[in-house]
DNA sequence: TTCTAAATTGTAATTTTTACAATATAGAAT
DNA sequence: ATTCTATATTGTAAAAATTACAATTTAGAA
């Protein structure tokens, strides 16, 4: 039997990762859940299976898993920062009455740029802010009440 | 004599805002330094001049202005917000090297969308990071020389 | 000039992230 | 399998950014 651990002991297998506990269940949470979580909510979920955890300890997984480029730091809350598991450039909305975020797959010239006014880019991302679906349906149904 | 406050007072009064001696100060300070500063960069430069000026006055006045879109909040950093006075739309470079935020004024068709994804749009942020110009010549420099 | 809602100020608390030292462990070498 | 070492994990404490809040001051209307 395969392992559900399987496809992310690879991942790290192929960066030359150790393969520790904390490092395939914080990809297998990313991976499972695309709600784009801050730290808090990695840690406070996976600590309850893992009581010995430590928030730390997903702080440098996470700080390693970037590096390597296996998963994506959104800036976009300017809150807390929001992690995302690398997949195809997609950009990303972000609902300033739930703080909800969600993927935005339009195409962009510029996501592919390597150089911008000179600079050498390795990062591109767009971000839309503003209120989501939901919120518009909610926020509409409160003003119809009064 | 016109003051040099002028154009301050101007942005306000058409906001409807009260005239204060923090808020025109604020307000010039993103107007003659475009570098994207952050909170405490604005308060200490302007703390030296205003003994009296409170830190968070500097947060009250940027939100308030933030609020009423005359400046623009960056949370390219991802460790502190950075501030622009709102002029047309353009793009932001960060180095990862030095910090520097950078203005990138190349045409895109996604900045001026007012829907995405069923959302609706309110701000639209376009962030390149990587190493900037400068930083590039001084890595290369520093590889070239050992 | 008086008045009041709003702004400023300073302190304290909160939140997010980083620093660091002690312990534990993955994976290589034996 | 055992030993070894560089690396990862853990917990506590500190740092940095931001917010909360109450007291004082003030802009601008009456």
């Amino acid at each position: 039997m395969i392992s559900m651990y399987e496809k992310y002991v690879k991942v790290l297998k192929d960066r030359s990762l150790k393969i520790t506990s904390p490092r395939l269940e914080i990809l297998k949470y990313l991976d499972q859940h695309h709600s784009h979580p801050n730290v808090e909510e990695i840690y406070s979920t996976l600590k309850k299976k893992h009581p010995s955890l430590s928030r730390t300890t997903v702080y440098n997984a996470l700080e390693i898993l970037k590096k390597n480029k296996i998963v994506q730091v959104l800036t976009i809350s300017g809150l807390e920062l929001r992690y995302d598991i690398k997949e195809e450039l997609h950009h990303h909305f972000i609902c300033t009455r739930c703080g909800a975020i969600f993927d935005i797959a339009i195409s962009c010239p510029n996501m592919d740029r390597t150089i911008v006014g000179g600079h050498h880019v390795e990062e591109v991302q767009g971000y839309f802010k503003g209120i989501c679906k939901k919120c518009q349906i909610n926020e509409k149904g409160r003003k119809d009440n009064g």
